[in-house]
DNA sequence: CCTAATCACGCAAGAATTTGCAAGCACTTG
DNA sequence: CAAGTGCTTGCAAATTCTTGCGTGATTAGG
């Protein structure tokens, strides 16, 4: 009594093949069959199983690092947004210094019944981090959508702004302006997209090893690293975050040079305000509204159970030219 | 006999293993037996526990108006800091352009029976927004706290910068560099902060009414905001936001002129980043660090039963001179 | 009227999920 | 600290769902 499908069947006085093919619209079913279904399907109270149970329903949980970084809650912002168009609604969790973990979050979010999880600059992307809670995730089967390069032995779909790219353009950025010894201020050695970046610099002409510096993601960290390659004169200096840019911007002040008359920087990310600063930042635009939107259409379709790839939905990001580098010194 | 898992089994007809599966939101268990040990669970009166009921809490709501303004998502590190120290989570809500309302996080909220709530920048602030859902959190007796004037109808307690005493530093610091037409930009007329800088401002020696604007708190309301009051020939602008600020440094630029050079403009919070505009930005810090420590304090007193007076306790602001101010033109 | 093409459908293999058993763990009690 | 109680969990069995394939029916063409 309890097999559902065989119970339909029966009612319709079809086969259960053929009340499964309707309830996943595949194709070789009569219009009249599928109809003769889909009411005994009404009339039985049959529900598809869903994500979606209960009231707690409908709520999809949204992990960021921090929040000091505009970008991320202007990532925040599009999710909210795209989430919320589609019924959804967001519970942001921030890490906090000395606070909540990410696998506290992800406890919290299991118990709270979330119907998914978006992540954005999480421990997946450091490759010496924990990833025990990640595991939990998959154990219980809950859609989730990774933001930005992780580590590969996690199955979760993906949406990333291609790191490759991106640095290959501030590169040659830099290089069309005459920049020839060009310094990479990247986050910490185990972060997969800093090391996709480090990987195309290495892969560029003017590539010195020597010229690249592994740092946290804050403006005192930026401006460490950047004293370090400026001493080691650098003419121009790609950074893995508008922060990190701003943080380099003021060391190089700092060393009595100007940017971009003596040193040119690139920042990426191109988060809000980067238009208002002095210099107005030369930056690496992560198209966001584009991949918040993928992102979500993604957990989306996972909720309702659709098949998605696990794999990595890559996004071009766009150069954008502003005032922070110039053609270099001879 | 307290086997209540031994009981429950019995009574829908399943082993202990799937009752306690339920009980622990594991996966594989179908829609349809976990309904039923739900339901039987209810009907045996036993609590549902932890999970979807009582003290599992410890959760308190954080509901902000958007995060485009850098400070708000500061405001959120330092309340989700302050909280996780006291051994709450915090969860975030935000917002979103025609997506889900103060009012539909409070229900959420209630729903997911948090301790406490601590608004900022809500509708409280704003007289003729609607206030129901404030009398729902009252009627339930909700241990909550409002950051920043609020309607006073709301029997809350609140932490709040002196928008009184903000006001006056900004125009005395024009005053004092020898401005004589000064402007401000304002948010909405209902906006109580706002209507309290205005105060401030009719108070003032050089007060004209015809100097201030209404606006939305964005960069583009500021700048045509900030656009009317250079028509008007004003030499130095005060603005409610930093963000405000932005816009109306690049009106002033617009119009040909320069900033500090021809019209001085302050901005209000010192949000991140103002350091680092362009040029770097007056403007009058809000004391975030210690008004959500304060915000938080508060509301673990009222969660913790204490008694906490319903009124507002003010900080004091402070005024930080960079460089978008300068002496008058003759 | 026969042959071929097409389509709907059921059979049954097999994939996936659900469930109970029983071992094991945590905590309490004598 | 052993025994007991109550809950959790790994695993294999049972149940339920999906899908490839073949059958039969219906229709079109010859």
């Amino acid at each position: 009594m309890t097999r559902r499908l065989a119970e339909v069947a029966k009612k319709v006085g079809v086969s259960e093949a053929t009340v499964s093919r309707v309830l996943n619209g595949k194709p070789g079913v009569s219009e009249a069959t599928r109809e003769a279904v889909l009411t005994a399907l009404d009339v039985l109270g049959y529900e598809r199983p869903t994500q979606l149970r209960g009231d707690r329903a409908r709520l999809v949980g949204l992990v960021l690092p921090e929040l000091q970084n505009p970008i991320f809650p202007a990532f925040a912002e599009v999710v909210g947004g795209a989430l919320a168009q589609q019924g959804f609604t967001s519970l942001l969790c921030t890490r906090t210094v000395g606070g909540v973990s990410e696998a506290d979050y992800v406890d919290l979010l299991l118990q709270q019944q979330v119907s998914g999880v978006v992540f954005a600059g999480g421990f997946y992307a450091q490759a010496d981090a924990p990833h025990q809670h990640y595991e939990l995730i998959q154990e219980r089967k809950l859609p989730t959508v990774l933001v930005n390069a992780a580590v590969d032995h996690l199955g979760f779909p993906q949406v990333s702004s291609d790191d490759y790219v991106a640095a290959e353009m501030a590169i040659g950025h830099l290089r069309a302006l005459g920049h020839l010894r060009i310094g990479m201020v990247l986050g910490p050695r185990d972060h997969i997209p800093s090391r996709r970046k480090l990987e195309a610099y290495l892969a560029a002409d003017e590539a010195d090893p020597k010229l690249v510096e592994h740092t946290m993601f804050s403006l005192e960290g930026g401006h460490a690293a950047a004293t370090r390659l400026v001493n080691s004169g650098v003419t121009g200096i790609v950074c893995a975050s508008d922060i990190l840019a701003l943080g380099a911007i003021r060391a190089v002040r700092r060393a009595g040079l100007s940017v971009p008359g003596d040193v040119s920087v690139i920042g990426y990310d191109d988060s809000a305000m980067m238009n208002c600063t002095d210099p107005p930042l030369t930056t690496v635009r992560q198209p966001i509204d584009a991949m918040g939107r993928a992102a979500v259409d993604m957990l989306v379709a996972l909720i309702e159970r659709a098949v998605v790839p696990a794999d990595e939905l890559l996004f071009e990001p766009e150069l954008v030219v502003r005032a922070s580098t110039a053609r270099a010194r001879i």
